[in-house]
DNA sequence: CGTTCTTATGACAGCGCTAACATAAACCCA
DNA sequence: TGGGTTTATGTTAGCGCTGTCATAAGAACG
């Protein structure tokens, strides 16, 4: 029942033409008669042909893969980056191969090992704390490498973000201006995320150049969420009863934060402000717009592979693309 | 500066043993005696050799892929349905190979056919509503096919999902059983999304077995988001300002409504009673947790993966894995 | 009309690995 | 002690494709 699969041989064969044209006409490469292209692509239709790839990759040793490693599937802020990668990929014969690293160094590494069996042609990868042998698979691996979402740190070969500290640290001078001085922090389980430790510290730099300090802070145990951000107002109101404005990790759990305001009545922005990051969709859409800042999560990934695409072997320089990021100012702080 | 890459048989060399020994010891098939494991695994740590699979995938004909087709991410549904196919997959040498349909059967269609080209061990689709094509490349691949999320449909091999239509039928009876009659409905473009049209259709099923109609409805341009949402329910209310309930495609868009009720002073449940579908975690998280439909989407794609593992060749029947879906009661409906 | 260039095609080797079959040594039990 | 079994390793022959170089037939040119 299953169909001996036809192989080059056997369209060659029925064009009557020899292996290498088949494959010129299929690549679309090098200097083919119309007629014979026309008699090679009947053979294929008649037969079903599928190229394999797996020949094709050990062959020319040039996999069309791009290696996609990501920390998490959990909210929308990595699938809108991996939208962004396929948008940038899109035409061309690429095709991602993704790994969720989970905020783990560790799998990260595995993954990256896996990934690399299949000669991808690049590697793109969310972050900049790898482990030791990571950074040297990815340096020795000598392709394209693209480290994604922050600046800072030594790159392989090519960064595309921004300043996550620079970030925090605007947020912190955009509540300063507005006049909140009894500030507040909500994070969640950092070890991993390095990236929001990032703001966290820009946050609390931007307060002491104002001779400030912050109010309290409080830490959720698992990873960011809105049932998170709900739970956890409570506790840094509590714990610090008079601050005028909580910054929160980010905009799932800002969100949190604002239903939670709704249910305690408390006036968000008059009695308490609320700042968060990423510019999700969801912290634009409640009642009062979030203020927060928008982090250009898909053009990061557009970005990231249009590059590669430009410019496919790895350039004896390493640059760094800043995509930027905007303070929205919103309606709750 | 790029190092050529050891092979197999560098390996071999240095550890002096023939290249099928190194192979067995990488694959861990085969009695290798621990001696001599060790020494080629020091070889292969002396070497910093990785493994070519585009050679063994040839010489074995078998990939370790499985190709995973998404009609999108634009939420973070599919996402998690991802996420459990990976969670399904954990510990094995499968690798999935992710393609993004939008919701389009032509461009599904292209990305399977290039999907096949790697040897896939098993295609995971989300979704029964192919082009004729699509539906004989599938069938004539001979791998196991698994298509997610709606048991409606003439399966391929495998369906793990639940009937849409039912839970449509399900959300209609939970509202009538509640005593709302006067129900409007408020979608999306669903010329693509099939399984937001069963729902309705159940639905207005469920209406209709009560010899009752749907009061009004409307219809977003896009794809469903919360904004829309909230774009969407004051239309529908001027269409039809007498309705007790709206029924929304899914929780992106309810949750919208339920802000456009915040926003306009309207006492849900109590003046308009509000219904989702997929029980995300933004819908339970709003301060009147929303009423609608779990559809369990992580164990959908972890079921999928686990089932291809314990089962790699298709077998001679079709079967589909009914994972139900549940009422989640909420305070809206 | 020979020379050079361009266009179209083919022959052949080999990419790096693994299936299948051999071989050899060690072990087992009556 | 000798056949049978198990364990450990090797030999050989490709898997299906593409890079490289070769070839042939026109076209272009002075």
């Amino acid at each position: 029942m299953p169909p001996i699969k036809p192989t080059l041989t056997d369209v060659a064969r029925l064009a009557g033409v020899s292996e290498i044209t088949v494959s010129r006409v299929v690549r679309g490469k090098g200097p083919i008669a119309e007629e014979t292209r026309l008699r090679v692509r009947g053979a294929i239709e008649a037969l079903g042909y599928v190229p394999n790839r797996a020949a094709g990759t050990l062959a020319s040793s040039a996999s069309l893969f791009i290696g996609v490693i990501l920390p998490s599937m959990h909210n929308i802020v990595f699938p809108e980056v991996l939208r962004g990668i396929y948008e940038g990929l899109a035409g061309s014969p690429y095709q991602p191969l993704l790994g969720v690293s989970e905020y783990d160094r560790d799998k990260e590494q595995e993954i990256l090992a896996s990934l690399l069996a299949w000669q991808p042609m690049a590697i793109i990868t969310a972050g900049s704390d790898h482990t030791d042998v990571t950074r040297r698979l990815l340096s020795e691996s000598g392709v394209r490498v693209v480290e994604l979402m922050d600046t800072e740190g030594d790159p392989v070969d090519l960064v595309v973000g921004f300043s996550h500290r620079q970030a925090g640290y605007d947020s912190g001078r955009h509540l300063i201006a507005r006049g909140y001085r009894r500030i507040g922090y909500v994070g969640h389980d950092w070890a991993a995320d390095r990236r929001a430790r990032l703001r966290y510290e820009g946050l609390v730099a931007a307060l002491a150049d104002t001779g400030l300090s912050l109010a309290a802070e409080v830490h959720a145990d698992g990873p960011s969420s809105v049932t998170g951000g709900t739970e956890m107002l409570p506790r840094l109101l509590a714990a610090a009863p008079d601050i005028d404005a909580a910054v929160f990790v980010n905009d799932d759990m800002a969100v949190g934060g604002y239903f939670h305001c709704l249910a305690a009545g408390i006036a968000v922005k008059k009695d308490l402000a609320l700042f968060g990051f990423n510019g999700l969709d969801i912290g634009q859409a409640i009642p009062m717009p979030l203020s927060t800042v928008r982090s250009n999560r898909f053009e990061i990934g557009r970005i990231a592979a249009e590059r590669i695409i430009a410019e496919p072997k790895r350039p004896a320089v390493t640059e760094v693309v800043n995509t930027g990021y905007e303070i929205i100012e919103g309606a709750t702080a």
